[in-house]
DNA sequence: GCCGCTTTGTACGTTAGCGAGCAGACATCG
DNA sequence: CGATGTCTGCTCGCTAACGTACAAAGCGGC
């Protein structure tokens, strides 16, 4: 991916019919989303729908204390926002952005409009809800039996295959909270993996230097996750 | 509710508009589901959809090594194939029946065309989509910091919402797999809530003695997801 | 009434991850 | 240059759940 942003695109966008999808992106802004911001938090009313460029964003579950974990991942494969394309006009969720970005935004009710009269989009974002609820359901069972190590591997090549950057920046107190572990584990598995020379890392930079051993590290999840059908 | 199957209704149907309901209902069989019968597995074509009268059934994703967990429960408020009215054409799970019971059925093609002309249908089918994402996503955070004592008393209370019946068959080996642990980690905890007289059971027959104390002894989890917001 | 199968109880050592707390390394800013 | 805040490394004891294996208890069929 080039770093050029005119360059990037998001995918659900390029698969409209040319007309709608030009109708549909004039309509739009184009924002930048910093890391860290937070789009929606649980219950909250859906005021935007959000079509991103090239950043990337994660789909977090809160269980009362503190406790987060990443059920989802976002980029510009993705659009968010999309229970108001199902009916809902709240988020269950809260959306946080994991690499800072560009993203296409557009006002709910100007969305709903379109959509109203985009057979295209329509059947477009269907399948999208589709693909995100296979992706819902396996890391619901990875985050049952895979072991941390397995879990961090995979979260990020998940982020790598959405970033156009080679280096993230993602300390490990935030993986944490993404994986719904202590910082300590993280700590202790990004030693092993840098050890092994598979990802080097430094004061929240982190690189992967072996992509093929990673993915050796990670479980059968990422492979799957990564072939959904779409 | 009625243990008479008349009686039993599914709340998506009784949802349509009245002529919408009675043409679809017209067009479906009812056919009865047996305790384990297995709907669908992972990527399998989806012949027939159903809509669960009085049945109860598990939603499970595979994790390679014969481990499963249960991503998602379905009943009389749910549709199983959901996939097809979302543009995928196959199970992207295993769908197994837990409590046996009856069923609308509806070959695919039919319901295709069905929902073709049915905007209330696919509104409605819509709602349920999202209705399910956040059970997944819940369940996703669930299986990921609650004890095992608290997921298998929501597992049961889940069971109770959407079964007729007051007592379940269900062997402490079939309920380790649906949690996705081992049967002595089911069976302590068996133990102890029947020590605490919230259930009582024997030989595969569960029976709750105490709705409320179940309840206190499940996580939130289970109010989370009973209250989803249509 | 006995056999065999299913279901449940229990016991062993092992492991991943928890919570809490502290120390060192590095960066930034005055 | 030092001060402060951020990020990482490491320790402690502890718990939930693991895999395995074997024993008891109940039910149905012959």
């Amino acid at each position: 991916m080039s770093k050029n942003n005119r360059e990037a695109t998001n995918l659900l966008l390029a698969a409209l019919p040319r007309d709608e999808g030009e109708r549909l992106i004039a309509a739009m802004d184009v924002v930048t989303l910093p890391f860290g911001k937070v789009l929606y938090e649980p219950g909250q009313a859906l005021k935007h729908v959000y079509f991103p460029l090239d950043c990337v964003v994660s789909l977090l579950t809160l269980a009362g204390n503190h406790q987060a974990v990443e059920v989802a991942v976002a980029g510009c494969d993705s659009m968010l926002g999309l229970p108001l394309a199902l009916g809902s006009e709240v988020s269950n969720v809260r959306v946080m952005v994991k690499c800072g970005g560009t993203a296409m935004r557009l006002a709910s009710e100007r969305f709903l409009k379109e959509l109203g009269s985009s057979p295209a989009l329509q059947r477009l974002l269907q399948r999208y809800g589709n693909t995100l609820m296979t992706q819902l359901m396996h890391t619901a069972t990875c985050n049952r039996f895979h072991t941390l190590q397995q879990r961090f591997a995979r979260s990020l090549l998940m982020v790598r295959d959405r970033a156009p950057a080679v280096e993230f920046s993602l300390t490990q107190e935030f993986l944490a909270n993404m994986l719904g572990v202590r910082r300590v584990g993280v700590s202790a598995v990004a030693s092993a993996l840098q050890k092994r020379k598979l990802i080097s890392y430094s004061r929240g930079k982190i690189r992967i230097t072996s992509n093929r051993g990673l993915e050796a590290a990670a479980c059968a999840c990422y492979q799957t996750m990564r072939s959904v059908p779409a």
